[in-house]
DNA sequence: CTGAAAGCGCTTACAG
DNA sequence: CTGAAAGCGCTTACAG
């Protein structure tokens, strides 16, 4: 262990060096309540000497303040859209003054994992709870939605009993699936990762599926490896499907690469529009309103903090727009 | 306020239900110590049924255990490098059985923020800190590092008397140095944040011109918007220089932008080699080797955290490798 | 303006 | 195997 150095300063070392009470000496730091001017400024300046820094623990458990601290859920940062929304959310939260504790969840088919960090995050009794991750059921969710406010951001598919702010997909799917039929598609691959995988793309291809009237779909279900499925996808352009639709845009750029390495061509799309070179590599996808949720999360999440009580709980999905590249092109033109 | 559900059922309310002690029911919560197995479950259904969560605060408190968890510091999660970093951290410290409760940190001229953060961090009684932020300088973070172990990740310069698990972007910058100058460069534009902007960037800037022997170099300091400083970069090529090498990734797209939107040619790098569509775009950059990094700042971590107090500390450098693309090419065949 | 005392919710020796 | 008591580090009325 390394040294355990100023850790171990308590209040009361401060107290004591400078001859007064540990209320007082608590007062003087804090800034609260009737205190001289020279006694504050002995205490202050002997707790910086010893290097004291108060027991976040010990103050919110005197203090019964459940810590300003709201706690935030998060999975797996390394996808683009969710490196942004979390950063998102942090300048949300900052804005609205409220400081973000996250915790991240990487692959957890049952939700168990979720479930013990939702846990973890209420015993730091953090006053709010974000929940950013795809992979809960509501139904796991509610139990804790009724002790503490939370508010479940960016996915859609939520209870009825649950706040949500989240992209509008079903709205997504019909934009995207009304271009490619006006551009005569009528054999396409849909691929994206299956329910056990990605609830979320899993979702998104519903919506798209729907939405494609008229359309032959074959639809190819994998695993979360973007390249998963690729092959498949390409059998199906060779044997005449003219646009491969992907429900994430790491699974457009795998096509993409396959395309040109079999030397087939295909319309393509992707969906989340969050990666930096979009324009460049002219993919066609759905830029998600990653801010508008963001922000509108942390909002009402200060609101319902802030005593609205009585509000229901609102199911509110934000629209993203339409980004048409050179990956999609009138069916033959390609 | 919402209901505050079952945060208000502390143990001694499922003591109570048992008709035992808080004692009694700590150890059958906690599986410690002699217990009666019947008592263990009456008072484990109990506390089910009543939904009790404990108290976090008052548990590490009591039992004087540092939380097993280690606090981790970020920069800006948007940017693809640092969620990148998030996940391979995480990943690191779920294999090394840590738990990581983080805190970003978003723009910081001063360190202010940081050094809040750390404070914060610190109150929570985190039993390490990882610092992956390069904004503190070594001065500001010496304090914390003397109270409990700290190891700093990604960034280069620390103090001899930290940790540092980093990237040798010294040598990243001879690598890239070293072709552009074979491939006959010898008048280029180096466009980078200003220090105060991204001291990280800064030095990558530092690392590049010191390499860069025999060149006539004209360098553009910028601020945090990738496009800042294009247009002076396209003056520049229309001047004659040959390349445009800059300190990210997102510069070096901006910067193709640019040059498409002129109708210039000129070869360009970037810096991160981290974003999903490089191959595709055939950007010329080089691979930051984060999850080298990552994993060996968990692993310093725990091994201090497991007592290994007499290490000195140590700074490694992780040599990431050159991907070269369509953007760099012999001069004059761009 | 300041101090003594009680208490936040839990755990941990110490007795039984 | 179980309970009474003390204590973790801080804060907050309540008296002075």
């Amino acid at each position: 262990m390394a040294d355990q150095g100023a850790l171990g300063v308590r209040i009361e070392d401060v107290a004591r060096a400078v001859g007064v009470s540990r209320a007082t000496a608590t007062r003087a730091l804090r800034g609260q309540g009737r205190i001289a001017a020279s006694t504050r400024e002995r205490v202050q300046r002997a707790a910086e000497q010893l290097g004291y820094v108060p027991n976040l623990m010990a103050t919110e458990l005197a203090s019964g303040a459940r810590g300003g601290a709201i706690g935030l859920m998060l999975r797996d940062a390394a996808n683009p859209v969710y490196g942004q929304l979390f950063s998102a959310l942090e300048v949300a939260a900052a804005a609205a003054g409220l400081e973000l504790v996250t915790v991240t969840i990487g692959a957890d088919p049952g939700g168990e994992r979720q479930v013990l960090a939702l846990r973890r995050l209420l015993g730091m009794r953090v006053a709010g709870l974000l929940v950013a991750t795809g992979g809960v059921d509501s139904a796991r969710l509610e139990p804790f939605a009724a002790e503490v406010p939370m508010v479940r951001v960016g996915r859609p598919e939520a209870s009825p009993r649950i706040h949500a702010e989240s992209y509008d997909e079903e709205w997504h799917g019909r934009l995207l699936a009304e271009r490619v039929v006006a551009l005569g598609h009528r054999d396409v691959v849909l691929l994206g990762a299956s329910a056990e995988t990605s609830y979320g793309e899993h979702r998104r291809g519903d919506d798209l599926e729907r939405a494609l009237a008229g359309v032959a779909v074959r639809r190819l279900r994998t695993g979360p490896d973007p390249a998963d499925g690729v092959p498949a996808a390409l059998d199906a352009v060779a044997a005449g499907a003219s646009a491969v639709l992907c429900t994430s845009d790491v699974r457009q750029l795998a096509v993409l690469r396959g395309l040109a390495a079999r030397g087939l061509s295909a319309s393509t799309t992707g969906w989340d529009g969050r990666m930096p070179g979009i324009d460049l590599l002219g993919l066609t996808t759905v830029r998600m309103p990653v801010e508008e949720a963001a922000t509108g999360a942390v909002d009402r999440l200060a609101a319902l903090l802030g005593g609205e009580e009585l509000t229901l709980p609102t199911h509110r999905g934000w629209r993203g727009e339409l980004v048409v590249g050179r990956t999609l092109t009138e069916r033959g033109t390609a």
